[in-house]
DNA sequence: GCCGTTTTCGGCCCGACTGTTTTCAGTCG
């Protein structure tokens, strides 16, 4: 499928223009025409066999002609036109935060900058500060948009990390030769990004396993080949390592691989003050082997219950072990229902009833419909009028559906002033309020705390989505007072979400953890905007577990008539 | 570059916020 890269040549295409200072309804229609290619699940080449590309959405003569071009040849001549005298090293400073194509070209133009080390370089210089627009402040924004954009760097979010390496998995089960093959490291532990993808496998010849590893379609490049171990960088530049350990080692490599660091240093601990040594290639009394072929022996051995490895952080699982009160995990299956989820009345792409049947295949009692409010018009926000309208809608698609049950409900924003962006009469319409701030990120602490507030005390408002507004490696979370927040929300029953998209999974682990401590309830939600992102539930799963939580503490894993009989409103 | 019951030209979601200005440009969503 080309869908994919046709989409990088237009997103690309639509940066350079940007840059240019081209027609901007010109670049939009790039970046439409990207999206849809991204979202397409048909092959691209097939659809312009059939003569159906301009049936797509955004595709148009002009863009049709590009992409028979480049199934045609490999090339976009257009595209070759467009950045012939931009680098890519110049283009990819857009991705800074704060740093738009105005002021780059500006900077470009009049310092001569061409990377991000020169550009770092200028904003600390006197010059740029005579430049029309430029000022101190500015500068100081753009050199943190730097700064957050090279500590991100090298990690990966564990949402793109998770499919990856359960491709890599399944193709390995294939090829028949592991006898066993999981992941370790960090991507186990589920933190929120990854530094080094581990695997571990156990199988008869590890040159063998190796070689296939190495060879896989999705290698790129490799780092390193030899019986036990090797390396490579994937598609994407991603680096995979994979060790070959004997299978009589294989619990405890698991359990050394799988860290964290501080958790190991503990369990290592406890065993020396008994006279044990623990090691990746098992739990040894002097000489002799004592254990180490599954994972629950290493534990067992120290008189220790198996743990999760979302507790392995040293973050009080030991001492909860040693007294036998380890929470017992939210897991995936406990879910009962999404409660938040775009539909194609605002920004996301699925229908109503698409979302119906897609939740009701994951076994979802219900789902919560929450389409943005009027104020987020880029979004496709729905007036007072049209929300009605959807109401009416989902009352009418509920006698059709069968074993779901849609919601009526609002992703209503909560605007600057701490008012909510629909009357108070227009919410009581609707079985669930989902309350959230999408604007004015740089407000001070108070007033960014007082407008959370604001939708907290009001008693229409069942939950606050995405509680701190981060962005994983591109924004920070903005100056909340989230301990007040905890305890206004513990107060009122206001629900806080743990949103599972992988860009933000906010709240984040310890946060909801410290939630938890102060007596908020919590809903786990997608914040799908297409259908197969509904699935993202697993991964705000995931930081519930990292968070302590056990099911108790989630309200969308209740049935239906209590979920609603626990929430506020 | 796309689109069309206002249909082959001319409009295309636009408001809030910040930092720079002294009425506005750039960025973001």
């Amino acid at each position: 499928m080309k869908n994919r890269e046709l989409a990088d040549i237009f997103d690309k295409m639509a940066d350079i223009l940007e840059f240019k200072g081209e027609n901007p309804f010109k670049i939009s229609a790039y970046r439409k025409a990207a999206r849809v290619l991204k979202d397409l699940t048909e092959d691209i080449e097939k659809l312009s066999q059939q003569g159906k590309l301009k049936d797509l959405p955004g595709v148009g003569s002009g863009i049709a002609k590009k992409i028979e071009e480049y199934l045609q040849t490999s090339r976009m001549s257009k595209y070759d036109e467009v950045k012939e005298e931009v680098s890519d090293e110049l283009i990819e400073l857009l991705r800074i935060p704060d740093l738009g194509p105005k002021t780059l070209a500006l900077l470009h133009k009049e310092t001569g900058i061409k990377n991000m080390a020169e550009l770092e370089e200028a904003l600390q210089s006197e010059q740029v500060r005579a430049l029309p627009g430029m000022g101190a402040k500015k500068a100081e924004n753009i050199l943190r948009g730097i700064r957050l954009i090279k500590e991100g760097k090298g990690r990966i979010p564990l949402g793109t990390a998770l499919p990856l390496v359960e491709e890599v998995v399944e193709l390995m089960k294939k090829k028949g030769i592991v006898r066993e093959i999981f992941p370790a490291g960090s991507l186990r532990r589920c933190r929120e990004t990854i530094g080094d993808i581990d695997l571990l496998a156990t199988g008869k010849d590890g040159t063998k396993i190796i070689e296939e590893f190495t060879h896989l379609p999705l290698v790129t490049e490799v780092l390193a080949a030899g019986k036990t171990k090797g390396s490579v960088i994937t598609h994407g530049g991603f680096q995979v390592d994979l060790r070959v350990v004997p299978k009589v080692s294989f619990g405890a490599a698991l359990q050394y691989f799988t860290g964290s660091k501080a958790h190991n240093i503990r369990l290592r601990e406890i065993a020396k003050s008994r006279g044990l040594k623990i090691n990746e290639y098992g739990v040894f009394r002097q000489e002799e082997r004592i254990g180490g072929r599954r994972e629950e022996e290493v534990y067992q051995i120290l008189g220790l219950p198996w743990m999760p490895p979302e507790l392995r952080e040293d973050r009080g699982e030991i001492e909860a072990a040693m007294q036998a009160s380890l929470p017992s995990l939210i897991e995936l299956a406990d879910i009962k229902g999404d409660m938040h989820v775009h539909s194609n009345w605002s920004d996301g792409s699925a229908s109503l009833e698409e979302l119906a049947e897609g939740a009701k295949r994951l076994g979802y009692q219900y789902l919560l419909i929450t389409d943005h409010s009027a104020a987020i018009k880029i979004a496709g926000g729905l007036s007072p009028e049209e929300l009605l309208r959807q109401i009416e809608e989902i009352r009418g698609l509920n006698q059709e559906l069968e074993g779901i049950t849609l919601l009526a409900g609002t992703e209503v924003d909560i605007l600057p002033d701490g008012s909510l962006d629909y009357p108070d009469e227009l919410l009581e319409k609707l079985d669930v309020v989902v309350a959230a701030v999408h604007s004015g990120f740089k407000q001070d602490l108070r007033t960014m705390t007082k407008r959370i507030l604001g939708a907290i005390e009001n008693p229409r408002v069942d939950i606050i989505a995405h509680p701190t507004g981060r962005i994983i490696g591109e924004r920070e979370p903005y100056a909340v007072d989230l301990s007040e927040i905890f305890s206004r929300a513990a107060a009122t029953g206001t629900a806080l979400e743990i949103n599972a998209y992988y860009g933000r999974l906010d709240l984040s682990d310890t946060n909801c953890r410290e939630a938890k401590r102060r007596g908020v309830k919590l809903v786990i939600s997608s914040d799908a905007h297409q259908l197969h992102q509904l699935h993202w539930m697993r991964l705000g799963v995931a930081v519930a577990r990292r968070g302590w939580l056990e099911k108790g503490d989630v309200l969308n894993t209740l049935p239906l008539k209590e979920l609603l009989n626990s929430l506020k409103g």
